[in-house]
DNA sequence: GGCTTATTGACATTGAATAGCAATTTCTTT
DNA sequence: AAAGAAATTGCTATTCAATGTCAATAAGCC
């Protein structure tokens, strides 16, 4: 499906890159730890991501992965999404095609969504405060559905 | 300037209501912290509230506050802004005109705008996804200009 | 290969947030 | 207005994510 023709550089090689470029050191387990985010495109935590690496046989130490986090963010590869139960969750944004959420506040249920008015709003803030614009996180909660019925239900 | 004509509930009001539907009490220790938090219209965290009511001579535990800060939210009287430097920020809600921020990757100052495309943004969610949108939160992260300045120069 | 220095992993530490508990205080019910 | 049931306070102890320390190891350059 996703034929990668070459073209784009992997996250692998812009993080290695961007390593040599701050004098710092391309090591296995940082490559293990990579690969297993960018493995699926779904939002993690340290301890989730810890516990997914050490099922598939690797031994890194948890401390590896704190140390790796803000180096990602730095590289622009991923970014922290939101903070939920005392932890702070993450997702890659590196060839994934960028995306808002819409939460449902009873259920925690999220459905992704984008959509090109939020762009257009970037550009005029750029005009408007002489910003350069890297990003945006747009989060909408709300109630879904059937979180709605059992409000209703119960009332 | 304000002058409120008595129409719109107070948050006391509010949340006076709140507590008394939940079986929960109204006291002065809740009092005195609602009232300092709408007091001023910043952000404020744990700590600096903490700080600023005993800076005014009231003696309140801060396992007060952070006691009453889900039910403060529960009550849609504040909201979670943002994560920083290990602490939850918050802000209220009521009373405030809805806004978004624009905050510098670099020096963390925040510009607030608000802008109705968002709002034409969740009534097409509400459709799209069946949801009841409750609030969203636009977080744009940018260079203001003295940092792009800054990193121009040092290139 | 050898040298310099970043990185790892194990353990200790920090600090925000939560839990437990006795003493109070609210608020309803007479 | 007084009493009683139950929630709240403030203290302390505890949890646990995240960071710091440091000796042993390994990456990357000559």
């Amino acid at each position: 499906m996703t034929a990668r023709k070459g073209k784009n550089p992997s996250e692998l090689e812009i993080f290695r890159d961007f390593l040599k470029h701050q004098g710092m050191r391309y090591t296995p387990e940082r490559e293990t730890i990579i690969r297993e985010i960018f493995s699926t495109h779904e939002h993690f935590d340290v301890d989730s991501l810890y516990l997914s690496i050490r099922q598939k046989g690797h031994r890194i130490s948890k401390a590896s992965i704190y140390r790796l986090i803000p180096l990602l963010i730095q590289a622009n590869l991923i970014e922290e999404v939101f903070f939920e139960k005392g932890q702070m969750h993450y997702e890659h944004i590196y060839g994934h095609e960028h995306h808002c959420h819409l939460r449902c506040k009873q259920c925690s249920k999220i459905e992704e969504f984008s959509d090109h008015r939020v762009a257009q709003i970037e550009q005029d803030l750029e005009k408007r405060f002489g910003y350069k614009v890297l990003r945006h996180r747009l989060d909408v909660i709300g109630l879904c559905k059937s979180c709605q019925k059992k409000a209703a239900e119960s009332s």
